[in-house]
DNA sequence: TTAAACTAGTTTGTTTTACAAACTAGTTGT
DNA sequence: ACAACTAGTTTGTAAAACAAACTAGTTTAA
């Protein structure tokens, strides 16, 4: 991910973290995040960002029946994912330093 | 700002604390925020940012003569400017909160 | 003196994010 | 049977950020 695409695609590296902590499946994913605070986030925004996510072979998926509703896709990180998450996280640390650095001088 | 704009709306902030904190124009502040970190930052990103702040009146401008070239066009933070800002900082440090309690379960 | 390099700002077109909204479809409860 | 909930898809849109090309003034060096 280039360093400057990590202002619009933060969500990305939280859906990599989360599907790499635990077994989830997409509709269960967006409640997650919803707990997490990203109280707005919707389906339109988390399924096509985890095709996207599929598609670069970051994720694996296998669909399995549910005992609620209709079947479950379940989503796995791969290695490539994981490289990913990792790269994602140092970016982010690094984010928010610079971003600190600019608005300390004004809080003073 | 609506919170999930913050995903994307991170330069918008920076931007509006370095003109906050100093007299500055379009120019100096493309060189400003690769001073920062934001090394691939680019004229292309900041002056229709700046354009858009202006008619947003978050910001004002006005142009003055250059030793070194063409005119410059400095910009000044406005009260509805300042108040988006502190909505921006709020904003910004919930979302790092957020986001690091999603990845702090990695990282353990 | 003219051409390169630097300063300063604008504009056009493109990709990607994130979302709203509408949709299909299975299951449960009333 | 109908609503409410579960689960996922698709379509269209707005906005962010950028690349790239552009205009135009000033300075420096060939």
């Amino acid at each position: 991910m280039k360093e400057t695409q990590l202002l619009k695609g933060i969500l990305e590296g939280c859906v990599l973290s989360i599907i790499k902590e635990q077994r989830i499946y997409g509709y269960e994913l967006v409640q997650t995040m919803r707990n997490y605070g990203f109280t707005t986030i919707v389906g339109g925004t988390i399924y096509p960002l985890l095709q996207k996510l599929e598609k670069q072979g970051l994720i694996t998926s296998s669909e399995l029946t549910s005992p609620d509703g209709p079947n479950r896709k379940y989503f796995f990180i791969t290695t490539e994912g994981e490289q990913q998450l990792e790269d994602f996280k140092d970016q982010w640390s690094s984010l928010i330093v610079k971003v600190n650095r600019i608005l300390e001088k004004n809080g003073e």
